[in-house]
DNA sequence: AATGAATGAGATTTCATTCAT
DNA sequence: GATGAATGAAATCTCATTCAT
């Protein structure tokens, strides 16, 4: 048939496989030694597609972690979507905090990164921002404003501290706290 | 001539001023930017005596990472240690977290920075869990294990929230919910 | 004997040689071709060297291009300045166009590079305009302001035309012409 | 299906569109920095076609420069034709030098562009060759020889010097030049 | 007939580190 | 004890060219 054909790519998911393998090389590695040849070897593509598909390497980390606040932002977004009141709120917090699925150790080493690359890096910067609004929006759903801030903190902050820590961490003093803060919220 | 004079460094306070010239640098640029050539600059010293006193980069780093951990410690133990109550240490702690004097923008960007490449040197992620331990023990002089859990989290994450963030924060919010944590753990 | 030894370049002569070389690649393969390896390659130093003694290849090629100017100036000051008479500096003008001296193939090369390049650099342009500037001020030592205005023109367009003509130019026409050019200035 | 369609291509203009746009990337940023996807993006044909109608860079520049000779030539030679006498060929060869319409300044830096590329590549000597040929052909229908060859060089260097002087050039002076080598050689 | 996705070769540049002095 | 000139290794990035469609 005439006419002329669209040239298509040959590798439909190859941008995102780039994103996904920075995403990798920066946890295992940390954003200082993150390169070019080391996000193309993870990715299994040669190194001229990297500039092919992104400026340069900053456009792929600003990429990479818009990409890791877009997950985070869903699955934050769903442990509190799914609750249906106050109680069932709590325990997604407590999970957030604790469980094994939110605040895995990569995902914690990302987070890091990622907010170190935003003190230096407008548009990751941005994102950081947008990404904890949309956790802060997904609190809002179930608890007032002032708890929010303090849970936001809790969220932000525990996991990080148990990052360092070689103790586990209790639930059971995690579910006490948040009651306590969104009990205090309803005091004042 | 008569007796071996003994050599004495030129500049005494030069590995100090490096050290401090290296979290300058590490504030402005964040480490994956941060040079030989930029310390030196920043602390007026020839290139060669970098190498000359310490290892490597990764040897400056550490050393000035444990550097800002030592000066952060002891701020930290200072606004305890003067407590002499669980109110006033109540007013400490949030001082810690709203006050001026420790969360600074550059200090929270030098902590970002110290977290991120503990995840990758484990010389800093033994300093960083020696700091942690060292405010955590600072902590305790006033609050029970489950208070001082609860609180060590509320200290990271409050002011690490506060960096991407437009709004202030309430010195009275932060005042109710340090309260209501240490009355909780009262309770438990 | 005590004291600090200063650090001592241990080949002088590098930087200017790589100057040379890289007028000598400029003229073999043009400003398009000329790259960091080429220019490396014919100085016989390290690629490293080139980026320790120069910003970049507009640097280097910004200075090549002076020290093409100041060569050409100083040759050209010396023509006109040993000249006594307006006889003996039309003879020198005579030299500058067809003498095998100035207006070599190798040199009209660099000079016809110098100025493509200069419209597209300002530093080079400025060292072109100074250039221009130096020649014409030792015309003027010998000839009135029209009759330089003019020599100068045929200073520069004889020898770039017969950069493309296979026939000799001749001595005798070259110099008929300028003694025209300058009896018509007394004239006018 | 009944009888086979001759293909047309739908876009006739294409091909000097490409060209014409090679030329304006040349004079906007010179030859060093002329590519492929610079070309395609002024012309605003896609990539591809560039290598469709043209053998590679080289091919495009070749033709680009035998373009512009062309242009140059017809130009040249209309406002010489045009001349019935040698007066008027004198006015022509005066616009020629400092008239808006032919030494453009973009055309000067073109010229530029040309000369420096014709001493790296044969086919753009060649082309070069030709044009400066055809340009003293037109003169040649007025002036006799050796004026001739005067009047070339000048043509050639006083815009060229133009180009890169401040001060405006004196139509006067100009003509009093050219008349004073137009007589000289009747004299000779 | 035409395109644009893709890539390898090579360009520029940065920099930790070495080492003669 | 101290320095800064020097360099190799590797980083980022550019681009002409190829080729499946």
């Amino acid at each position: 048939m005439g006419g002329t054909r669209r040239q298509v790519p040959n590798d439909p998911q190859r941008r995102e496989r780039i994103l996904d393998s920075a995403l990798e090389v920066i946890a295992d590695h940390g954003v200082h030694k993150t390169t070019h040849r080391r996000i193309a070897a993870r990715a299994q593509v040669p190194l001229g597609s990297l500039t092919y598909y992104f400026e340069g390497l900053d456009d792929i980390l600003e990429k990479a972690f818009a990409r890791l606040a877009d997950a985070m932002s869903e699955s934050y977004r769903t442990a509190l979507y799914d609750a249906t009141n106050t109680q069932e709120a709590c325990a997604a917090v407590v999970d957030l905090i604790c469980g094994p699925e939110y605040a895995t150790p990569r995902r914690m080493t990302l987070i890091f990164e990622m907010y170190s690359y935003a003190n230096h890096n407008r548009a990751v910067a941005a994102i950081t921002r947008e990404w904890l609004q949309r956790s802060h929006d997904s609190l809002a759903l179930h608890f007032p404003p002032d708890a929010c801030a303090a849970i936001d903190a809790l969220i932000e902050g525990w996991p990080m501290h148990q990052t360092f820590q070689q103790r586990p961490l209790s639930r059971d003093l995690v579910h006490a706290t948040i009651t306590a803060i969104a009990d205090m919220a309803h005091v004042r």
